[in-house]
DNA sequence: TATCGCTCTGAAACCGGTTTCATACAATCC
DNA sequence: GGATTGTATGAAACCGGTTTCAGAGCGATA
């Protein structure tokens, strides 16, 4: 390339990192056509050893079967692009143990900061300085000890809105379920914010707590029957629902709802009619499944643009505290929610 | 490092790839312990200048948002760890002229190869060229012109085996619904295949294609009530049951078959009862809408694995014809299918 | 006219490795 | 015992850039 244009590659670089400024009209617009004429562009692979950036940011997501996963990664990955970085994804395929081993491999690519859907506990636990001294941020699961932005859903303002909502409904005999808590700062947010509105609804509503685990299909059956039991009692669902003392399940992710959905069918319940429901995330056959599922549907795509946001900011230069961006959820009404006195 | 172990860098360099195979026992225990000491590891980014290859996969998807992507995406990625390769993810969010700037930038990081699920077509044409003398292995979409290893389900046995159940199962008028072909060639292949099938199965049966574009659903619903009328025409439904004359549906994939189950909603039909169904792909919840929707199962992870498995072949300099692997699909039969005589 | 200072450019060092080439030393051969 | 072969290592070139340093050319100043 420099032999092209007749000059010395260190006039190249300076063409293309400080444009015209350094550079006579005469021998940059030399620099121009060869550029041109070559189809030339500068590898940015020997860009970042030489300076030590690479226009490269670590995307580390726990488990990319995770549509909520996705969501995010694909508001990250535009903001990324959109500001010229390139995303460089890790999939732990939620086997905590490599989390430290992404993120080395990460760093010997160079990249410039990380981006963190991870779990930050275990064998692979990341503490700051693990980071090789680049910035990151966390998305919907903090980690103890790191002292980074993080950027998720307002969990607690989320299960307000959906207590409040199945309360207003009616509804007496409240289930969360969940998947284990494992320490996934999200999964124990929303159940002590669970737990706090039930408090504040006492004594005319009643909460548990249900850890859905995956193989255990028929426990979650048996957890639902007794909800429905303990709303019901022994009387007559006319009776009952004339006092509006109905059964309802908040499901904690879009697993946990798809769980929740089989057992119904499976015990033959329905939705609305024999058990109320909200569910956090909103995927898009929620509306499908009987009545139409109400959920709280998270703002993936800015959390995802958010946190892609955060980390740039750092790159640049930005210094401040470690900040934390809770964006509001938004419930969205269907039927399997309706009020049981209407 | 070098200074470290007081050896030239040569050395550290021999130790690591070559072994011990040319170093003394003494030099190369120094090594060693100098290694284990300073916690070092090679920098990927300056071997990769060096060397010319960097272990890396660059995998450029049409689409993330769309879950046969992630499937596929995460079956490749997993398989490229095992390998010891690194993923890097470029999503075009379907903006198809940005193909061409996605191999250039994903080329200018030094990847060895790339795996494809892209349109191939518009103003970022990919031509064998353009991937910079790499191999690729195109997954799902054939590119006109384009000589390399191709992975994909068996669209043609797969819809054969859709239409077979169908016609089995006393289904006599047949919609084929699919996003708009637009050259996408999978697309393509299935609604040719579905006229193909038509064809055999003729005049007994007959089918027609239906190309849904998202903003019209008015559209859709009025070709699924003119199916049901080709159906029935104007006689009671038991007659036409007994006749085994009933309407069924094919969706082209996961998309599509949301679509299909909305409209089916809006025009309260039941599947199963008033109109028959087989979808391809088989998300999560396709069990749960209505009496449960059957399936052709694509093995997407094993898609990705084996396109995965594809390109690390060629890199490890494998020269063989560009192959073409085509995976069967599972037909999973629920009760959107089952017999109308039945 | 000699000196200063400014602008512009090339040479060279560096990023962190790989690889070729050259050399030092030991072992083998006749 | 000198030539020959082989082995183990360092020096140096290279990958493709960035950045520092030094010098060339030129106008302004004394």
């Amino acid at each position: 390339m420099a032999v092209a244009a007749g000059v010395s590659k260190a006039t190249v670089s300076r063409f293309l990192n400080h444009r015209e400024r350094l550079l006579s009209p005469e021998i940059a617009t030399r620099v121009e056509t060869a550029i041109a004429a070559l189809g030339y562009s500068p590898s940015p692979m020997a860009q970042a050893l030489s300076r030590g950036r690479s226009r490269l940011i670590g995307l580390i997501v726990a488990d990319i079967t995770n549509p909520y996963s996705v969501a995010v990664l694909r508001g990250a990955e535009k903001a990324c692009q959109d500001a010229g970085y390139l995303v460089m994804l890790f999939n732990l395929g939620n086997d905590f143990n490599r989390e430290r081993e992404a993120i080395d491999a990460l760093a010997g690519y160079q990249v410039d900061g990380f981006i963190l859907n991870t779990l930050g506990r275990g064998a692979g636990l990341v503490d700051a300085d693990a980071l090789h001294g680049k910035p990151a941020v966390l998305v919907d699961r903090r980690h103890a000890g790191m002292h980074t932005d993080f950027v998720s859903l307002d969990n607690r303002a989320a299960m307000r809105t959906a207590c409040q909502h199945l309360v207003d409904g009616g509804y007496r005999e409240l289930l969360y379920v969940t998947e284990p808590l494992k320490g996934v700062s999200s999964r124990r947010e929303r159940t002590t914010a669970f737990g706090v509105c039930m408090t504040a609804h006492q004594p005319k509503v009643a909460g548990k707590v249900f850890e859905s685990v995956v193989e255990e299909g028929a426990a979650l059956d048996d957890a639902l029957l007794a909800l429905r039991t303990r709303a019901i009692g022994g009387r007559r669902i006319a009776d009952v629902d004339a006092e509006g003392n109905g059964a309802a399940v908040i499901a904690g992710n879009a697993v946990v709802t798809l769980r929740v959905a089989q057992a119904m069918a499976r015990l033959d319940l329905q939705f609305g009619r024999d058990i109320g429901f909200v569910g956090f995330d909103d995927p898009d056959w929620a509306s499908l499944i009987g009545p139409g599922l109400s959920t709280i549907s998270q703002p993936t795509d800015e959390i995802g643009r958010t946190a892609a946001k955060c980390l740039i900011e750092r790159l640049k230069g930005l210094d401040v505290p470690p900040r934390q961006l809770l964006l509001p959820g938004e419930l969205v009404v269907r039927g399997s929610s309706l009020s049981v006195a209407g």
